[in-house]
DNA sequence: AAACGCTCGTTGACCTAT
DNA sequence: TATAGGTCAACGAGCGTT
């Protein structure tokens, strides 16, 4: 049987205006825009029957269609409709219904967790314990969609494999002392990231990431289903999962907290560290990796840390640093009000300083020390290579980011402030596209097209979450970027971004799992015009089953989880 | 070749959720 | 209230058997 896929039809067909809603097309109360049957209301942007209006569904969701076999020219009546569904589809199109009005897998993800959560009242224990081998699957009778289903099914899949490093088509590195990306080929540099009709990806990226001179800032109004949308959804469930998280709700018996002075590129590495540690002691090698890390905390203490006092905080340290717990917007300064616009004119050396030395600010940071002991040994895999990175990479970063906070400090125009801006965000671009080179696995089996499309419809995403646990990790960080963006945004929308990131740093939100995330929105299969769709699919799920076996194991006791209690 | 039964995918009316 | 997605009985195509 020959089919013909969606995004063939759509292609065929005119081109709609996808930066804009059209008014909706048809007269209420009349008949279906498709086929002439009773219409029952306006559906993905037409007034259409309910037959219509569940074909379209279907039909855009799974991708495909029987293809006609009489040159896609039938005549669509409410008595014909049902003999050729590709023509079917193109009166669809024709008609003007909107696949972009569709939830995606990740609306429909957010929502399924949304009334999971609401349906299933907390619980004391709702994890028995925070054991990778709990399989994640949705109860029977509490399923209420077949492709959450047919996903967590999916992830329980891969998760009851039995090759450690083998996951579908996702090939996981050992745990090895090599460094996997130095092995990882390359599928695509920066410079092929172009379109083959010349459009730059920078050009194209920053032209939708910023607004100069813009009224109504596209980033807050784009709908153009680059997956944007999607993933705001879901951190926002995410948010709103972890927002009740108190410190000391969490066991006091186990080092919870890694106070992270933000004043040295070490320290604020040591997660990295303990991560590594704790994969070497998991490994039983003998050799501890002893953290040499000079502290430049604020009472001029120099301290050195080992593995030993990394990975298992005494109990008077936990307690300490459980007892110590300022709120990180406080000590991010995050209002306006704790900061004046005098102090902020600081000179470049007391911008330094305030950078990388004397400033009193500490964050912390959700870190259980023995959350990655608890994963699976491919889950261990992937932390390990993304810790591995960051390692790699963070002094360079950490160098880039200082570099563009120093130069904002300074007093230049707000045209010159652009001008650089842009210039650093093409770092960024460059620094993701090394990022997915180098740690998303499945980014070397897409094709050259979908390698772009999804290095351009993610890089959004991964700034918006990106930003704020980065500019944690400066003292003043987030005034700094404040400055920044006044110059490139409208107020309406700096206000709106200030808020985002200050939800994003209430989630506490730690390195790895940051990355893990910044993975996850990578290889979001939701994204627009992609072939290797099934590719993306299962990387999805492998991340997104790492990534909650890792939240599980930080925050047992929280339902953030897609899983049910053990049996 | 025709009739029959089985499986499985599709349809659409109706439902719930937001 | 409008419009999403979900549900499930009914339907029909395809296939093997008689």
């Amino acid at each position: 049987m020959s089919q013909v896929s969606v995004l063939d039809v759509f292609e065929d067909m005119p081109a709609q205006d996808s930066t804009s809603f059209p008014d909706p097309v048809g007269a209420e109360g009349g008949d279906c825009v498709v086929c002439g049957d009773k219409g029952s209301g306006f559906h993905y942007g037409v007034y259409s029957c309910e037959g219509c209006k569940g074909f379209f569904r279907r039909t855009v969701t799974k991708g495909y269609v029987k293809a006609c076999k009489s040159g896609s020219k039938c005549n669509m009546d409410m008595y014909t409709r049902r003999k050729c569904p590709e023509c079917r589809l193109r009166s669809c199109r024709a008609a003007g219904m909107r696949s972009d009005c569709l939830l995606t897998q990740a609306q429909c993800r957010s929502k399924f967790l949304y009334r999971k959560k609401t349906e299933a009242p907390k619980s004391d224990h709702p994890i028995s314990s925070p054991n990778q081998e709990v399989p994640v699957q949705s109860p029977s009778n509490q399923s209420t969609g077949t492709d959450v289903q047919q996903q967590q099914n999916q992830v329980s899949n891969i998760s009851n494999q039995s090759e450690p490093c083998s996951l579908g088509q996702v090939s996981v590195p050992s745990t090895s002392s090599t460094q996997p990306f130095e092995t990882v080929p390359e599928p695509v540099s920066f410079s092929q990231l172009n379109d083959s009709n010349g459009t730059n990806l920078l050009d194209e990226i920053m032209s939708s990431f910023m607004d100069f001179g813009s009224e109504n800032p596209a980033v807050l109004t784009r709908n153009d289903s680059t997956g944007s949308d999607d993933m705001l959804s879901f951190l926002a469930l995410l948010a709103n999962d972890t927002q009740s998280i108190d410190e000391n709700d969490l066991d006091p018996s186990i080092g919870l907290f890694d106070e992270v002075p933000a004043t040295t590129p070490i320290q604020n590495n040591s997660s990295i560290e303990h991560a590594e540690n704790l994969l070497s002691l998991q490994r039983g090698e003998a050799n501890l990796v002893v953290q040499a890390n000079v502290s430049a905390s604020t009472n001029g203490q120099a301290s050195e840390e080992n593995s030993e006092s990394s990975t298992s905080d005494t109990p008077t340290e936990s307690v300490n640093q459980t007892t110590n717990t300022q709120g990180l917007k406080a000590t991010l300064q995050l209002s306006p009000k704790h900061q004046s616009i005098d102090e902020e004119q600081a000179t470049e050396e007391h911008t330094c300083s305030l950078l990388f030395g004397e400033g009193p600010g500490k964050i912390k940071r959700i870190a259980r020390p023995d959350a990655v002991q608890n994963l699976s040994p491919e889950y261990q895999a992937i932390v390990s290579e993304i810790s591995t990175f960051r390692k790699k990479t963070f002094a360079r970063d950490h160098k880039m980011m200082s570099d563009l906070f120093k130069r904002s400090s300074q007093d230049i125009s707000n045209k010159e402030r652009q001008a650089r801006f842009v210039a650093h965000m093409g770092v960024v671009v460059e620094k993701m596209v090394e990022f997915v080179k180098t740690v998303v696995h499945c980014f070397q089996d897409l094709c050259i097209e979908d390698q772009i499309a999804v290095v351009k419809a993610s890089f959004f995403d991964c700034c918006m979450i990106r930003v704020p646990v980065v500019l944690a990790n400066f003292n003043n960080g987030v005034h700094v970027l404040q400055r920044i963006l006044q110059a490139v945004h409208t107020e309406v929308f700096n206000a709106t971004l200030m808020k985002w990131y200050e939800g994003m740093l209430d989630l506490k939100i730690d390195m790895t799992t940051l990355d893990l995330l910044q993975c996850v929105i990578v290889v979001s299969p939701d994204r627009p015009n992609i072939k290797g769709r099934d590719i993306l699919e299962q990387s999805y799920a492998q991340y997104i089953e790492c990534l909650t076996c890792l939240l599980q194991s930080r925050l047992p006791r929280e339902p953030l989880d897609v899983s049910t209690p053990a049996q």
